[in-house]
DNA sequence: GTGGGTACCTAACGATCGCTAGTTAGGAGG
DNA sequence: CCTCCTAACTAGCGATCGTTAGGTACCCAC
């Protein structure tokens, strides 16, 4: 791993730790030590143990927001209107990002609850906006016939539980690459929602 | 709520904090604080805090073995043989666990990661046998046929992930009743499995 | 009334926490 | 040569951590 600055190597490795051990857990000299330096030779590069979780929590959430975007953006180009394909194309977005830093995506959705007050409700506010997205074209899919479940707000927990439980299980290491992973989580989503197939 | 012993109270405060804040981040004074008593009053009921992270977990563990015994002789009583019906019994099992006590169940799932090294190895050994419950009726249901998916693996990791999600999101003041969830999540279970309804 | 059990108290231990202060070493650019 | 920047160091601060020790008050059974 070979980091353009030494800030975000500190944040690299403080997101696996973070993600492995949860951030209470891990000291400020646990982080330094695996980067082999002493533990207050950090605070030449952060500012508090708080910061670097907010780093990474702040740019995982960016990552989300940016995929969901360019995700709506293609889907209204290639099939306008299609809740299918809207939510087809952000749980794949979704799946990329996680896959693309699981460490990153990981703190995003366990960590935030350690973080200050204001920047707790900070992030909590774009998760919310993040997760309407898929709320909103599941609600259109079933006001248009496309989906068809007993229950809109359950139905959309439940999915998003799902595709945030990538966060916690993906494993670079393991058996599917990252897009065929993709294409079942699509698959599985489009089977839950859908009326018929 | 009227606890039998003090030293169940202190496990029931105990689970509220865990599942709030996260066992690292609460500390033995802060259970004592929830109970209007001094940090080491505590100690007079129990060894360890982490004897008291442990005494939850293996009570909920234990729980959701029950569930899920009992579960399994309804299903294979009123339905032999049938996959879909152990599946829907093993959910709606589950979401009565996660429901009869939300922090005991939350604190499960996410915390016995600090436990230490032999009770977390233990407790991760009885979580596989409980979650390979779910994968043995779902991997049956698909050889004869009942269900349809792509892959099997990730289809069961993504329904284990939706039906733990229950205990995150689950509020015992919500809309809808326990039992009525229960219902839509065995009904969006099904659906993610089944290969025609 | 007295002995034992239950439930709590205060004081304090050693360890570790996040973090500050002050300093040193090496390399780049004027 | 000198300056500045980056990156690290050691020493140590005050706070909090989990936990132990020793003692007090109440209640119930004998």
């Amino acid at each position: 791993m070979v980091e353009a600055t030494r800030r975000r190597a500190i944040e690299d490795v403080a997101s696996d730790l973070f993600r492995e051990r949860g951030y209470a857990a891990t000291s400020v000299r646990d982080i330094a030590r695996a980067l082999s330096i002493q533990g207050p030779s950090l605070y030449a590069h952060v500012t508090s143990k708080e910061d670097v979780l907010w780093a990474i929590v702040d740019r995982a959430a960016s990552r989300f927001e940016a995929a969901a975007d360019l995700a709506e953006a293609k889907a209204s180009a290639a099939r306008p209107g299609d809740p299918a394909e809207a939510i087809a194309e952000l749980v794949r977005a979704h799946v990329r990002v996680v896959t693309d830093d699981v460490g990153e995506a990981s703190v995003f959705v366990h960590e935030w609850r350690s973080l200050g007050t204001d920047r707790r409700a900070a992030v909590l506010a774009r998760r919310d906006a993040y997760e309407a997205r898929f709320r909103r074209h599941i609600e259109a899919g079933i006001s248009t016939g496309t989906f068809a479940m007993t229950d809109f707000a359950i139905a959309s927990t439940v999915i998003l539980s799902a595709i945030n439980g990538v966060a916690t299980w993906y494993d670079p290491g393991g058996r599917l690459p990252a897009d065929r992973i993709a294409d079942h989580l699509v698959d599985l989503t489009l089977r839950t929602l859908e009326a018929s197939r």
